[in-house]
Order: C-alpha cells, then structure tokens, then sequence
DNA sequence: AATAAACATGTATTTTGTATACATGTTTAT
DNA sequence: ATAAACATGTATACAAAATACATGTTTATT
C-alpha cells in the first residue's frame, strides 16, 4: 500500500507553482532542478495537472505555468483521489472483476470502506493553501 | 493505492479457520475450494500465517490447521498492518532513500501521516470475530 | 512396510504497473 | 530565423506482485 510517484510530483509540482506570485510564471527547468526530476517527469505531470485545470500553461518563449485558481480552492483529497484514480483496493471492490464468494456477506469489505473514507476525510480537510503556509522556509529549502 | 491479494487471501483463510469449532481442523484444499483460489497460494499465505503465530498446523494424514488464539484476539488493524508491511508510501517517509529537498518543512507528508493514522485506527476497532459474526450467512454463501 | 493425505519450502515464471527515457512537434518572443 | 518553452506519443527498463512448479517431510491408515 503506497501512494504512487507520480502523485506526490504531482503535490509538488503545485506547491512550486502555488508559491509563485499572482501572475509570474514557473518553470518546467526550474521544478526539475529544484526536486532533482528529470524535466520529462515533471512535463508529463504538469501535463496531466493541466488536463485536470489546475493549472494553465503558456507555449513559447517565456512561457511557463501557473495556477488556474487560487491555492485554497485546491482540495488535498479530491486531487488525491483523482490521482490514484483506481481505488480497487480488494477484488469485490470491482463488481466487475469480482468472484469471491462470500462478498455479499462479508464484513471486511465494509470495514475497508470505512477506513478508506477516515483517510480522505482527513486529506480532505486540507486545500493546497495549508501546504504552502510556511512559504519563507520553503523557498529556503528550495534555495531560492 | 491498494492492498495486495496477499493480505486478503490471509483474511479469507483466518475467515474460514475462524468459523471452525473448537479444535476442528480446516485444510488447504477446503479453503482453496471455498474461494477457487489455487492451492498454491492459499498454501503460502497458510504458511505465513503459521509463522505469525496466529494458526498453527498440523502435518500428516488427517492433517490441518486451526487457530492459534481465538478470533476476538486477532486484530485486524494490526493484521493489516503486519502483512502489508512496507509503508514506505512516499519518498520521504524512508530516510535512506529520502532526496526531496522540501522535506523538511514539508506539510504534505505531515497531512498523509495523519491520514494514515486514521485509516488503521478504523481498521483497529475490529478483530476477526467481527467479520465472522454472521456466520450462519457465511456458511450458506460458502455451500456448506 | 507401503501408501496416501496433508503441510513445508524453495525456486522459477509470468504478468502488471510504474518509473524512466527518447523523439518529435508546436508555439511564440526575440 | 532562432531559441526557449510547452505538447504529445511511444518505447524501454525495472520492480513488485501474482502465479506456477517441483520436491520434501510428516503421520494416519491399511
Ligand atoms: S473476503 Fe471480503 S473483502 Fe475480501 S474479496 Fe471477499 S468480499 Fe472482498
Ligand atoms: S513533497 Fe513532502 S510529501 Fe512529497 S516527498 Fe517531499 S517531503 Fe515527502
């Protein structure tokens, strides 16, 4: 059980860009040298975050990215979830893929479930906002 | 983000063990049956199983295994936890392989602690003989 | 003593998903 | 025309999980 790579570039790629002001444009070069991805990481995440809206992108010189609304209108759980879009979990939890058995009668499905939801209800309390509160230690972090 | 079979190929045996009287052995064939799951795998999870110390085994003709402790002592939150072990979950939850330059004054991961947390303390107020409370159920859906 | 039914254990293969890399195209300021 | 930026499709490599195979040990039964 563990969150893929690709989510947590993607959280980052966000908190860089949330950090920027209002309408200075970040980089694709400059998130890839400050997290050490390669820039073909970071392209293939900033992609996706665009299809998703959450940010827009500029082509051409002096072009670069930056955010489609504002950091607190951007919910932690929602982005999650979106990301980690196949939330099988457990054989039953695809009705179509599903032989076990005893699923109709089974309780520990149930159990997951509600397990499941505790754990985005806390992501969901959080908006990208609250990851960026201490933005003066994190552009030092960052060596800005 | 999901659980191995693994881990719920072992809750279906400890399901089935669980239902069991007393000193009744179930076998792996029997399991293997019940859920059309090979042999083989039902074997490996058995015998990791055994090793944790939850059933025991008995070999020879006439063999099998059975609960090592009763089902009320066999916590599911901690069963989970046991057998999906690596909770690595994020880069920067392993200090070895750690390289992500904010992580220090990094929310995010505070936040996904936190919501682990969360999703095992849910799984933590159950144990196995929550899941097997409708037995009479189980059986039927079973065939026995 | 032989046999069969059961668990024990190590190893090998296949499959799947993720991570990574490569190549090429399009846009736009200079 | 050029260079700096994003866009996009494809291919490769790697690792983990799922699955399969093979062989060994124990013990009740006959
Ligand atoms: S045992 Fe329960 S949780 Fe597991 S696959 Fe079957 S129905 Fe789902
Ligand atoms: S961004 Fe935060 S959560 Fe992600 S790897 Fe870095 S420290 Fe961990």
């Amino acid at each position: 059980m563990n969150l893929k790579k690709y989510t947590d570039y993607a959280l980052r790629v966000l908190i860089f860009t949330g950090m920027k002001s209002d309408q200075e444009l970040a980089t694709i070069k400059e998130i890839s040298e400050v997290y050490t991805i390669s820039q073909e990481h970071v392209r293939k995440v900033v992609h996706e975050l665009v299809k998703m809206e959450l940010i827009e992108s500029v082509r051409g010189r002096h072009g670069g990215i930056r955010m489609a609304k504002p950091p607190e209108e951007i919910n932690v759980g929602r982005l999650v979830r979106q990301l980690e879009a196949d939330f099988v979990i457990l054989e039953c939890f695809d009705k179509g893929t599903n032989h076990c058995v005893i699923s109709p009668g089974c309780t520990l499905k149930h159990v997951l479930n509600r397990a499941l939801v505790a754990f985005f209800k806390v992501l969901e309390a959080y908006t990208l906002k609250d990851l960026i509160k201490n933005e003066e230690e994190l552009r030092e972090l960052m060596g800005l």
